[in-house]
DNA sequence: TTGACATAGTGTCACATAGCCACTATCCTA
DNA sequence: TAGGATAGTGGCTATGTGACACTATGTCAA
């Protein structure tokens, strides 16, 4: 039983504050979870984690936890702390999706969990030695939908991080994050199919893509077996296009 | 000090729970804020109410309060309490638009925020007896974040709420929801036009609404002291339109 | 050395859709 | 019955995307 907080007015708001206990009150759990996003082998992966603790122990789950009140200064410190842990990776694109609150979702009561995703470039991911105990493994999205049971609610949680991402591509540039600094035209293009799960014209998209003004060619070229192709990079580092229309794909 | 919670893996799951107790760990505050929003006079307004407890008592602030464990079975029941608490009205537009923790907001401690937006008619606001000791009031968006001195981070929330509105303005059929139940095309461009901040051209606006197929004539019309005009009304209330392209201005 | 191939990159036209704006329609009021 | 006001439309122009054939430039194998 909690006491009932004492409605009194006639102190100041200082010896308010000092009087003030947490601890009097029912608070909810706050976590945060995250889909880590890559393109590897043209298919999009999210990165899962086994738990290896209560509650769920042993169920994969997307990577997330406890927000940690001294090490965290905000609520996305607390996404890039476990992004880091996992990946090594400090200068994501990230960005929140939803925060889901009930009383259903975790065994130990009223939980909050505040979801962010993660755009990574493949070729960026450093083999993390993390803690031996803990397992994590990247599979494609439709994996992690179908084939694996994941702990708690994560399974809608990941999918609204999808349908977010998935949105986004209609209308932004967000896609080039999830290569490396230097890419071509093609792998541009070739990344946007894979999350459109459509293909797109080759000249409209370089248009649009050309004409936004939010990519520079860097001078050098990717050889291969045959016409070496452009490199472009970001004109301003994590600047996000938004397009005035949704790109479009074949009539 | 708090305990460090045990590690041990030898229990179950069940054992694991029953030995759980949120007050072992530092946890953050957990409250939900809310822009409310409708458009009067020709312009957008927003609900404030003036703070009657510490901390920041006496400032005015947006509605919101404490998740209540008991009565709340998720996070939008709180706002959806505190909507009806405030102004009767209980089935509006209800977006979650971010949600903000950090150790600065609030001078209780490590504080988080999600806050959400709402449209409502203007015409379905109902003077709802509340407690004698609250006060409200309905000002303009401009007036609230210039004239008024908002409690904790109240201006950067209702600033980024009213970001999200705008945005979603420009390619969804989300300001319907400032409307009554029956509108005329004429009202409803007005409506955007506010929101806005410009003027659209008519045919544009008119095919734009109509070959959304969102939309159907009541078949009544409204009178007054010129040409009647169709009275429309949502075809599937709550469903929310979005267009391919965004809505453009004059040339 | 050369020709086949593969992928990069472009020229150009058809087509869809939004802006523009003048025109018509239909009410009220004096 | 004419004038004012707002509702609603016809039809042309401008803009930008889709389509697709065409050119460009590398590698590689014979």
């Amino acid at each position: 039983m909690k006491k009932t907080p004492s409605k009194e007015k006639h102190f100041t708001e200082k010896e308010f504050i000092k009087s003030y206990n947490i601890q009097d009150y029912d608070v909810p759990l706050v976590t945060v979870d995250m889909a880590i996003f890559t393109v590897r082998n043209d298919q999009l992966h999210v990165l899962l984690v086994k738990r290896s603790q209560h509650p769920s122990m042993g169920r994969w789950a997307l990577p997330g936890g406890f927000v940690d009140l001294k090490q965290d200064r905000q609520l996305g410190d607390t996404a890039r702390r476990k992004l880091k842990e996992k990946t090594g990776i400090d200068t994501p694109y990230l960005e929140q999706v939803e925060t889901v609150g009930n009383n259903q979702r975790d065994p130990r009561g009223w939980s909050v969990t505040v979801s962010y995703f993660a755009l990574i470039p493949n070729d960026s991911i450093e083999s993390v030695d993390t803690e031996a105990s803990e397992e994590m493994t990247w599979v494609t999205f439709d994996e992690a939908i179908t084939q694996y049971h994941l702990a708690f609610d994560h399974k809608s949680v990941l999918q609204a991080c999808y349908e977010r991402l998935k949105a986004k591509v209609q209308y932004t540039s967000l896609p080039i994050n999830l290569l490396p600094e230097a890419f071509t035209l093609s792998e541009l293009q070739n990344i946007f199919e894979i999350l459109l799960g459509k293909t797109v014209e080759k000249k409209s998209f370089r248009r649009r893509m050309l004409d936004a003004d939010i990519i520079e060619e860097t001078g050098a070229m990717k050889t291969g077996s045959n016409r070496p192709a452009k490199l472009y990079k970001m004109k301003s580092l994590g600047e996000n296009h938004y397009f005035s229309r949704n790109i479009e794909g074949p009539r």
